[in-house]
DNA sequence: GCATTATTTGCATAGGTATGCATCAAAATT
DNA sequence: AATTTTGATGCATACCTATGCAAATAATGC
């Protein structure tokens, strides 16, 4: 199938040199003389040599590709994170060999095949895997990072956002606010995102002796956004008034659809009638016709931590876990009333004065 | 630093075969009684032995790995790509390196580093590559398709949609439907999905005699095509009448800036006084807020017939070089007006009726 | 039961590079 | 000029698996 490749030996039949010659030209900090090196490069050049990295991970244990094992790419919360990772272990010297479809139970059966090529590492993206599975590739010496997964006691690495926390700030939010019906729009209900998420929000109330928070189940999808809210804000309860009157909504795109549910379909004003808060500050929120008031992952901090603490587990095996927990920020746009104390790390993302003026100065 | 692997060589010696009966006990097809496999899985099981993927691929000189350069994965026409080419791929038993950042002049400089892996393949989206390096490549019998790009007389697969005839039919559509005073809101100027479809636009404008469309320049994003609309609305243009009324946008998510700016800041109707037109349909085109009408690149085939193709180059060298040009689709939502007679292939995405009826009626 | 064919098995080698060790040349020291 | 130190180079081997070939075994036909 292949034609014949060129090889370092052929390079170094070329240059008149020994093949070791040629592979300590590609290697960085290696022994060799400026002229040979010239020579390499010359008749490399010459012969369209390239080193071969599958020989060079075979010799070297070292392959220098990581594994990113992702949950689910299509949700516009990974592909920010996606690219981080790219970036930032391509910066490491890092290939990235990408694996998709990582439910819970899929990973298990995914790792095989991501051990296979040899990676130096492995990330799993909102999933985790079995301690079984865990124990096996410690015992290969792959190290495993989690991202937005945390397993207690478990022998991975995790870097994750306290969803708990900033759900409880949430419910915080409303309550001091002076909002008095709370709901929820939640994510699909096995994740355990959604989960911390819920139990956030609705533990915070609780403590703060609230009603408890009506639910709607979603599944992440704008759409079901948008059903549930429809469900939550019945014509029968708008007619008599009875409806929520704050609403978390466990990502962006539920948040979204459920305010053009309440805005369009039920012609209640937001945030004067309703309040709605999303979570993960996703592009469209800042979509002039939603500005929705949302919480923020500090994403690329979580993953530069992730990349960082892999490469160094890479060369020192023996370093000891590390569980980051990061925390969030309230991105305050127009979709919430909110106390005038807030109890959490927020920014105000308001629309710039000018934005309008400046673009139409030009004309 | 890696701990000492567990090889075929241990399972043979736990197994008491030979090293070949091991390859050969995980090689489909190879001749191998069934005791023995037997033998080898259960000492494989026992000391944890997983074949080594890397050095497979030394010998056989196949990889199974796919080198997938995108352009920009945050562009949210990218991410069903990228999950189509993953699950197709993996369907072919091929693995996925992916690689970010492809801007023309980048690739030249990033394939080195795909080809060191000893890829089977190459897949480029959105980006092209000098004529030397595609005859590098072609030298080192590593395959390229270029997906979303065409280069004539190159020596690489394409798989493309028809960007300048949709582009015309979109032009068509505007001009039948009684439109006076044509828009254009480009993406990035450079490249050359932009330029296909303004070529196109301007072209089918010309030929019927229409006065050249007004164009404003936006980079893709939703905050581009928003400042785009409010130049060609400015507040003047507005008061006289003299605005567009019927505006092409290069991009949905300029396509959904431009909708909110000429809804919320300038007052217009749409489709009333002006009409829109996007191109991708992506996710948020249907939102019920938006609803905007667009052109729908038959994505999933186009990766279907890039993935075939591939497998079969890779398989056959020799086999000759295509060039797939597929064509697109109206989505008829709410944002254009539309003549009686559509001049392309359509399909009315039209709202549910029972929608909204079907999800209060659970409460 | 013997000859013939089909199926398994093991041996040995190849695939392309990195690296410890020994050798050798050059530079530095006295 | 003789000796030590430094740096460059080549040799040989290892990394782990796949596969052609020959030998051995099992299956088949008569």
């Amino acid at each position: 199938m292949g034609r014949p490749r060129v090889t370092s030996f052929d390079v170094a039949r070329a240059a008149g040199v020994s093949q070791s010659a040629v592979s300590r030209a590609y290697t960085p900090g290696a022994s060799v003389s400026e002229k040979t090196k010239k020579k390499v490069f010359e008749a490399a050049q010459k012969l369209g040599y390239q080193p071969n990295a599958i020989a060079r991970s075979l010799i070297s244990r070292r392959s220098n590709m990581i594994g990113l094992v992702m949950a689910d790419v299509v949700n516009p919360f990974y592909p920010p994170v996606l690219e981080l990772f790219m970036r930032n272990f391509r910066e490491q010297g890092q290939r990235v060999m990408l694996f998709l479809g990582g439910h819970n139970q899929d990973v298990d059966e995914l790792l095989p095949q991501v051990l296979e090529y040899q990676v130096d590492g492995i990330v799993i993206t909102s999933s985790t895997l079995s301690s079984e599975m865990a124990e096996h590739c410690n015992k290969l010496g792959t190290p495993i990072t989690l991202f937005n997964r945390y397993v207690p006691n478990a022998e991975v690495d995790s870097v994750c956002s306290d969803n708990i926390d900033a759900a409880r700030n949430i419910a915080d939010l409303f309550i001091s606010a002076g909002h008095k019906r709370l709901a929820y729009i939640s994510g699909q209900i096995n994740t355990s995102t959604n989960q911390d998420r819920q139990k956030g929000f609705f533990s915070r109330a609780e403590e703060r002796r609230q009603p408890e928070p009506v639910m709607a189940e979603g599944d992440w999808s704008y759409q079901s956004g948008f059903d549930a809210a429809l469900k939550l804000f019945s014509e029968e309860k708008v007619s008599t008034g009875q409806y929520p009157d704050a609403v978390f909504c466990a990502n962006d795109l539920m948040g979204l659809g459920a305010l053009d549910a309440i805005r369009y379909k039920r012609n209640l004003r937001v945030p004067e009638d309703v309040s709605v808060i999303g979570f993960d500050d996703t592009d469209s929120c800042s979509w002039h016709n939603y500005r929705l008031t949302t919480v923020r992952t500090p994403v690329e901090k979580m993953v530069i931590s992730a990349v960082e603490n892999m490469i160094a587990r890479i060369n020192n095996p023996e370093k000891e876990i590390i569980a980051v927990l990061e925390q969030s920020q309230l991105i305050v746009r127009d979709t919430a009333r909110l106390p005038d104390q807030i109890s959490m790390p927020f920014v105000a993302d308001s629309l710039p004065a000018d934005s309008a003026a400046r673009a139409t100065s030009e004309t």
